[in-house]
RNA sequence: GCCAGUGUAGCUCAGUUGGCCAGAGCAGCUGAUUUGUAAUCAGCGGGUCGGGGGUUCGAAUCCCUCCACUGGCUCCA
């Protein structure tokens, strides 16, 4: 047997080492310096204890704080950590599951009688930190099923024998001690516990065990940590930072929109800046849609409850929704309209169709009720009443890819021209083991689901793939963009349905002069204007793309002896199709400098003596400050060319 | 819906062993100031301390309950 081993490295060069050499001796190997950065390796594209011996030629990249795989090894050894903390600070705890998270890590526990609130982080963090110190290493151990069986019944950590349970026989487990703190764990994990230098309880809170909620809650500890403790209060300013760029602040600080108790909650209402910027956007998605051959239409919000039995929303939603309208009728019921899909397959229903006149899209700005979950109610992210950009398409089953591209065209048109660079596209297939959950024939959906990786395949679309995301009537391609904090929201969605047309018996006359039945796309390129200018609020931290904003300038006169001199150059803009008002109050110009930039108007335009004479204004940029003198025409030329 | 936390003026927040008529800044109103690149000065008005119930001589403060909001979980047609 060779005692040498080949490993290598990402540049390509291969270097001999001795067998059972780790990751780790092979960075000191290379720098001391790297040595100290190594967090983790990727081991043939596995990640692995940077300790752990390597007994075989491999690929090897090491693994530090700058790697996605590297911070997720730190953080889930900071979860291990937390865990020994918790349970030295609370005996008898028990212990479920607890990873790194994209911005952190979690302990899910059951702490028995005892409560873990934030009142009790400072002794937790200290806990957790006094442990660290003690530099313990993490030692990796095979155990087989019966033996971890054996550990964890003794140590009475029910939840951890559920997890060994559900493992096959031959599995191999591993365990991982670190100080006195045992875990059933895969890994990998740090060196050692002397890395972790700054941590942070962020909050805690209820999670369902296993994640369903029929099921225990546990108490789930979110924390963050770092290799540094100015690293640790960087992170906590970026988040400060990021809470001012929440929609739900500056919705209220820009005037868009308000929520009232005596409403209901989660029921927005748009006031005058929300409503001009939200007219703004719908039509622009208008005249988009016009231009692609869409047919617009407008359909009540009620609607007899037969139409939801038909379309399959009365039996899937009924019980959890809005509760019917009776009439002074006996027996007659309606129905908040949901969603608008039924609607519009009754406008395509009420007459015969050619196939001449396929594909048929109706388009509606159509305002729908759902009553979502107490809980889940967030700012204008997910509210109650809400108003989807929708439309459906109803084609041949010859034209749903080049009418799923054609769409495809429109959404990604509609997230560039709002400066969303950064998203994710998500295809959201059926969950194969929970089949129940859906209306429609495998058949049906093996067509639908592979109509939209097809067609996302086609244009080299780059995809995620989530099983069990999608709706129960079919797959749907969404689209993700994150907010302030970094949490995913669906904005606009593309899902390819046979199953709607087959309930609604939705037909068109072929060449062939037979009945045949269309395919339906449901599309919204927003999503929802309310999510939409949520996450649009966010994205640009209340300072929307130019051509959305409502007040494009502010003319600032010195005093109002230049108000004749203001009014000329707000006509000369709106000649130009500028937008903007004078501020005419008696107030110093520092103050109305500073109220205009609070109000995040783009440009603003002083005027006194001076530009009067020279028949100029001086032009300050919100957020940016004095540009300079310029001719009111320059100016409007200036604009233009920022549009 | 579940777990935890929060709720004081239009906004942002003080008011921590229960104790004089509950405070500040901004905003608002009135007056003066005609102002040069992020807050002119003075005066004035404004609060069922989220709602209801209870404990107490006395409650913004303690207890119960309901509501809303925040962070998660579950859910998202």
């Amino acid at each position: 047997m060779d005692a040498q081993i080949n490993i290598t490295l990402p540049d390509g060069s291969v270097r001999q080492y001795e067998k059972g050499t780790s990751a780790m001796q092979i960075a000191e190997s290379i720098s001391s310096g790297l040595a100290r950065n190594v967090l983790s390796a990727k081991v043939n594209g596995e990640v692995w204890d940077a300790n752990r011996p390597i007994d075989g030629d491999s690929s090897v990249q090491l693994l530090t704080w700058d790697d996605k795989d590297g911070k997720a090894t730190f953080w889930h050894s900071s979860a291990h950590l937390l865990a020994e903390a918790l349970e030295a600070v609370y005996p008898g705890i028990k212990f479920g599951t607890g990873p790194a998270t994209s911005n952190g890590f979690y302990y899910d526990v059951d702490p028995g009688e005892h409560k873990i609130s934030s009142d009790d982080f400072k002794k937790i963090e200290d806990k957790m930190l006094e442990l660290a110190r003690q530099k313990n290493t993490f030692d990796r151990s095979p155990i087989t099923k019966e033996e971890a069986l054996k550990y964890f019944t003794e140590k009475g950590d029910e939840y951890k024998i559920e997890l060994i349970e559900k493992r096959g026989e031959d599995e191999a487990l591993t365990l991982y001690k670190q100080g006195n703190f045992v875990d059933l764990c895969r890994g990998p994990h740090l060196p050692s516990t002397a890395k972790i230098k700054a941590v942070k309880l962020m909050n805690v809170a209820g999670a369902f065990w296993q994640g369903d909620d029929s099921r225990q809650q546990m108490t789930r500890v979110y924390g963050v940590s770092f290799q540094k403790q100015k690293e640790l209060t960087q992170y906590l300013h970026m988040l400060e930072e990021a809470k001012k760029r929440d929609h739900r602040k500056l919705g209220k600080e820009l005037g868009l929109f308000m929520f009232s108790e005596k409403v209901g909650q989660g029921l927005p209402i748009w006031l005058p800046n929300g409503t001009a910027l939200r007219s703004r956007l719908e039509d622009f998605l208008k005249a988009e849609q016009i231009k692609r051959g869409y047919q617009p239409v407008i359909t009540p919000h009620i609607a007899n409850k037969e139409l939801y039995v038909t379309s399959g929303h009365w039996e899937k939603y009924g019980e959890d929704s809005f509760q019917p309208i009776k009439t002074p009728r006996e027996g007659e019921v309606f129905l908040l309209k949901p969603m608008n899909c039924p609607h519009h397959c009754e406008i395509y229903g009420h007459r015969p169709r050619s196939y001449k006149e396929l594909p048929v899209r109706i388009a509606e700005f159509g305002t729908v009720y759902r009553y979502e979950q107490s809980g889940e109610l967030h700012g204008l992210t997910r509210v109650r009443g809400f108003t989807q950009d929708d439309a459906h398409i109803f084609c041949t089953p010859d034209q749903v890819k080049e009418e799923f591209l054609n769409v495809l065209e429109l959404t990604q048109h509609v997230l560039s021209k709002m400066g969303f660079e950064e998203f994710t596209a998500q295809i959201s297939l059926r969950d194969p083991n929970n089949k129940e959950k859906y209306i429609g024939s495998d058949e049906l959906w093996d067509k639908a689901e592979s109509a939209i990786i097809e067609a996302t395949k086609e244009v080299g679309l780059k995809t995620i793939t989530e099983l069990g995301e999608a709706a129960f009537y079919g797959p749907k391609l969404d689209f993700m963009v994150k907010d302030a904090l970094g949490r995913s929201w669906q904005l606009g969605t593309i899902q390819v349905d046979y199953t709607l047309p087959n309930r609604f018996e939705l037909e068109y006359i072929g060449a062939d002069n037979q009945t045949h039945r269309p395919v339906m796309i449901h599309r919204a390129p927003f999503g929802s204007m309310e999510r939409f200018i949520g996450v649009l609020t966010e994205h640009c931290a209340g300072r929307f793309p130019l051509w959305l904003t409502t007040d494009q300038f502010a003319i600032l006169p010195v005093s109002d002896k230049y108000l004749d001199y203001a009014n000329k150059l707000k006509a000369t803009l709106a000649e130009h199709d500028i937008r903007g008002y004078i501020d005419d109050r008696t107030e110093s110009i520092g103050k109305k400098i500073r109220d205009t930039e609070v109000k995040k108007v783009p440009f603003m335009l002083i005027v006194g003596e001076k530009e009067e004479a020279a028949k100029n204004v001086s032009v300050r940029k919100q957020g940016e400050g004095d540009l300079g003198a310029m001719e009111i025409e320059a100016f409007a030329k200036y604009f233009k060319d920022l549009l």
